[in-house]
RNA sequence: GGACUCGUGGCUCAGCCUGGAUAGAGCAAGCGGCUUCGAACCGCUAGGUCGAGGGUUCAAAUCCCUUCGAGCCCUCCA
């Protein structure tokens, strides 16, 4: 509970003052105070001031008055501000003994908001005839962040990657490999991934664009991919499971796991779809169009000024979105699972086993990934479609909110970079596409940050062993590139530029490291075991309580990075705490006090830092090293 | 034409949901701090009519309306 505790007490007795009042209904807030103002304030005069027809001045003067007759614990001192506000100082004897004691449980910024109910995290969700480039890398690192976070809040979490393997792009790389006759493998040792996305896939696009008779060449591919046992499928199942395989390794590579690969091929075979057609049909939520545009077409009507939405076209097969809603209803177990499971041939970096879809019942283990509700992390462009998909679902289980698409804005590259790449774009930002091949791939992001870092780390421990700079170069890089995706809004445009992502300094994951590397040095020189049994009086500087006071707020910070699903509340959380542990690095010395006492309670300070910083680090998917 | 998102110092952003006290950071600029618990750090200086206009309110960056600018979506494409 930590600093929620003075929180509560303030709260309760505010209530207690009110009810002598006889005063109900008013919402007043008792949060933490701006920095000059004490450590806790209450708005609450001037929500009375209309009420009672008295200025906030003179009704604060009121509350300071009868607050003083309340039992506190945990309160030292009361003010009154001339603002209007409430202002309350913490007992930091007390408070510091609660929070740092907290801090060494391993529940330590554990909240119940799930109460332990399942839930499904969708992410990733890549067509599978290419490799990640960075804008994937937000969706990515988006969806794995959540799913810590939500796993924090005691949800049992579930999450899936959707292969889209019977699209139209695969269907291109087909077309490249069967009718281009591009070779099978790769030259010069080329990961898979890159070379059908680089090479298969951009070359083969730009023959259609001067042979537009191509075009029935792709038809029939997609068509025979779909049909299941056709040469072309299995052909095409191959291909995407390497592709599969390449993506997957710069995935895991990033600390990021699944539960479970769905793969759309058998959602297609699995006939969920007729089964969702039947209810669609019988629920009137989708109608047959007899004429106008959209003519012997099954529609979903648009409220409002928006268009009709085609589900059926007049020959008969399925749009793009209506792939969606069987697999959105199966997800929330609105449909019987017509898959068996297996297991993925793979260790996770958090070493739990991955299973596949299969239609085919060898060797297989029954298991279950639906629940109640569902979050799927999905580009905002998507918007428009997902909204019809989430009315749809509301409308099958009537719960509200079962269903949510996290959105979140694309990833463009600065006209620097994109100038690299070779397209001159007049100073402005460029979109990235896969098709013309406009991207900067996510291996050689993380290649080049690892580079950088070890560079970094060589200048600054020439004596240190290879294995040891790889370790950390690894843990910095993933870090850094990580910490990009999440700090700042889901609404808010990235524009990736390759220069500027190899700064290491300010408001980024190495900062924070570093934070964490120097505590540890601390930790490590001092030769003590920290422990919680010292004098938590002694921590009187400014800088002491400050950092305890942030150390204090971690639980209020995932209850709130869970409730909005919000990653970069973590982040700013993480980069919060790194800055109170600089500035009391700099401001006290540990190991210098002759003070045997009070070095044991900084120690326990500094060790609550680290404990806290790593598994604030660890809901971001960031490992926190000793040394860097 | 319609829907959605964004607009806060030179640049990148936080704060907006849940209105209140001096609008916070980082980068860039200028100055200062390593005979060390590691300078991937810290301190100081300079820089802001919170796009514009109106409204609600005792109180608006925050809520409402209008408007301008930027982005994105609006295929029987995926």
């Amino acid at each position: 509970m930590t600093f929620q505790l003075i929180l509560d007490e303030i709260k309760n007795n505010l209530k207690k003052i009110l009810d002598d009042l006889s005063i109900s209904d008013v919402n007043f807030s008792v949060e933490l105070a701006k920095p000059g103002f004490g450590d806790v304030s209450s708005n609450i005069a001037f929500l009375l001031a209309k009420e009672l027809k008295k200025n906030p001045k003179e009704i604060t003067q009121m509350l300071f008055e009868k607050y003083s007759q309340c039992s506190s614990t945990l309160v030292l001192k009361t003010e009154a501000h001339p603002s209007g506000y409430l202002n309350f100082f913490a007992d930091w004897a007390k408070l510091s003994k609660l929070i740092l004691s907290e801090s060494y449980l391993d529940t330590f910024g554990a909240v119940d908001i799930g109460n332990n109910s399942n839930i499904i995290v969708e992410h990733t969700s890549v067509n599978p005839n290419k490799a990640l480039h960075i804008g994937h890398i937000r969706n990515i690192v988006v969806g794995d962040t959540v799913s810590r976070i939500l796993t924090k809040a005691n949800y049992k979490v579930n999450v899936l990657n959707y292969i889209d393997d019977s699209g139209l792009q695969v269907a291109d790389i087909i077309v490249g490999f069967k009718h281009f006759k591009f070779d099978e493998e790769p030259p010069n040792g080329k990961k898979f991934d890159h070379y059908c996305g680089d090479d298969v896939y951009v070359k083969t696009t730009q023959k259609y664009e001067l042979d537009s008779s191509l075009e029935e060449i792709r038809k029939n591919t997609l068509k025979e991919l779909e049909d299941g046992d056709s040469e072309t499928a299995v052909f095409g199942d191959m291909i995407t499971r390497k592709v599969l395989a390449g993506q997957l390794e710069t995935c895991w590579n990033l600390n990021v796991s699944y539960d479970c690969l769905n793969f759309e091929s058998q959602i297609i075979r699995s006939g969920l779809w007729s089964k969702i057609f039947e209810k669609l049909k019988e629920m009137g939520l989708i109608e047959f169009e007899n004429e106008g545009k959209n003519a012997q077409c099954w529609v979903i009507r648009g409220d409002d000024n928006e268009d009709d939405k085609v589900i059926v076209r007049s020959n008969g097969t399925a749009t793009y979105i209506a792939k969606d809603i069987p697999y959105a209803a199966w997800k929330l177990g609105l449909l019987d699972d017509p898959f068996y499971y297996q297991k993925y041939d793979a260790t996770q970096p958090n070493s739990k086993t991955l299973w596949q879809t299969s239609l085919n019942n060898d060797s297989a283990t029954p298991q279950n990934f639906t629940a109640q509700k569902v979050v799927t992390v999905i580009d905002s462009r998507q918007e428009r479609l997902q909204k019809i998909i989430t009315t749809l679902m509301e409308k099958f289980n009537s719960i509200p909110d079962s269903y949510v698409h996290l959105g979140y804005e694309s990833v463009t590259l600065s006209s620097d970079t994109a100038k690299t790449l070779g397209l001159e774009t007049d100073g402005k930002q460029a979109q990235m596409s896969g098709r013309k091949g406009v991207y900067v791939s996510a291996d050689s992001v993380c290649e080049l940050l690892k580079q950088k870092i070890t560079e970094e780390t060589k200048k600054r421990h020439p004596e240190m062993e290879d294995s040891e700079i790889e370790k950390i170069a690894q843990s910095v890089s993933i870090g850094t590139l990580r910490y990009e995706m999440i700090k700042q809004d889901l609404d808010k445009i990235i524009t990736f530029d390759l220069a500027k992502s190899l700064s290491l300094e300010g408001d980024t994951a190495p900062y924070i490291q570093y934070a964490y590397a120097r505590a540890s040095r601390i930790l490590e020189k001092s030769g003590i075991t920290p422990t919680t049994d010292v004098n938590f009086s002694l921590l009187q500087e400014k800088s002491e309580l400050n950092l305890v006071k942030t150390i204090g707020l971690f639980n209020l910070q995932v209850r709130d990075a869970a409730n909005n699903f919000a990653p970069k509340v973590i982040a700013r959380y993480c980069h919060d705490l790194a800055v109170s542990f600089n500035s009391f690095y700099e401001h006290v010395k540990v190991l210098d006090s002759d003070n045997d006492e009070l070095k044991s309670s900084r120690i326990c300070l500094v060790n609550s830092f680290n404990i806290t910083l790593e598994k604030a680090l660890d809901l971001l998917g960031i490992s926190a090293p000793n040394r860097m």
